[in-house]
DNA sequence: TGAACATATTGATGATTATCGATATAATAT
DNA sequence: ATATTATATCGATAATCATCAATATGTTCA
C-alpha cells in the first residue's frame, strides 16, 4: 500500500497512468507527452513498476509499458477497506469483482 | 486530487485516518498512538485539514477531529474516473452517492 | 564489427518533507 | 491574575525525492 500511494503522489506519474490507460507506449511515445528528461521519465517509470501499478515488456530496442489493472482494483478495494464504511464494503468487493 | 495524494502518501497520515474511522479523536487522544512528538502531529493533522479529508472543531481547550467522509467518496469517485476502467464507471458513481 | 537507436543507471543538485525543540496562543481552573 | 492544559506555529535539521547531464547497457541494422 505504501509503495502505492506514494507512486500516485506525483502529477507526473499519475498523467503517466492517464496516458498507459488507452494505449500501451514505448518510454520515447511517453516522453513526448512530457518537458522532462529521458532520465527522470524512466526514474518514474521504475517508481511506478515497483509500486506495480505498471509493468512493461521487451520489443526490440523498444521497452512497452503497460498498466497492471488488477493491482488497480485491489488498490481500490484496499482503499475502500482502509477508508472503511460500512455501505462501500459491498461495493469494493463489486470492484474488485469487476476490475480482475 | 494532488493535496489528497500527497497526503495519504504517509503512513502516519493513514494511520491517523483509520483512527478517525472510529471515532473523533482529539489531538492529545491521536497523539497516544505515536512515538511522535505533538508539533510532528499537529504538522500532520494540518496537511490533512488542507487536504479536507479532516476537519476539527473546538471543544474548551481541545480540537476535536473528524474524518470528511463526503471527500472521500468523491476521492474514490475521483480515482475510478482517474484509471477509469469502463466497467468501474457505474460503480464509482454509486460509490459516491453512498458516502453522502 | 561498428554505428545508431532506445532505455537504464549513476552521481550530483536543489526542492520538498518529516521531524524536532522551543515558543506562542488560547482556554480553563485555582 | 496566574498557573495549567491543549494545541499551533516557528526555525532548524536530516532525510527523501524529482530532476538533470553524463554514461552504460542492450538491440538492431549496415
Amino acid at each position: 500500500m505504501d509503495k502505492i500511494f506514494k507512486a500516485l503522489a506525483d502529477k507526473n506519474r499519475r498523467i503517466i497512468i492517464t496516458l498507459l490507460k488507452k494505449n500501451e507506449l514505448s518510454v520515447s511515445e511517453l516522453l513526448l507527452n512530457f518537458d522532462i528528461t529521458q532520465a527522470t521519465l524512466s526514474n518514474h517509470l521504475s517508481i511506478l513498476k515497483k509500486a506495480d501499478l505498471v509493468n512493461c515488456r521487451v520489443d526490440g530496442k523498444r521497452r512497452i509499458y503497460f498498466l497492471n489493472k488488477n493491482i488497480f482494483g485491489d488498490f481500490i478495494g484496499e482503499l475502500n477497506k482502509f477508508i472503511g464504511f460500512d455501505e462501500q464494503k459491498k461495493i469494493s468487493e463489486l470492484i474488485v469483482r469487476y476490475s480482475k
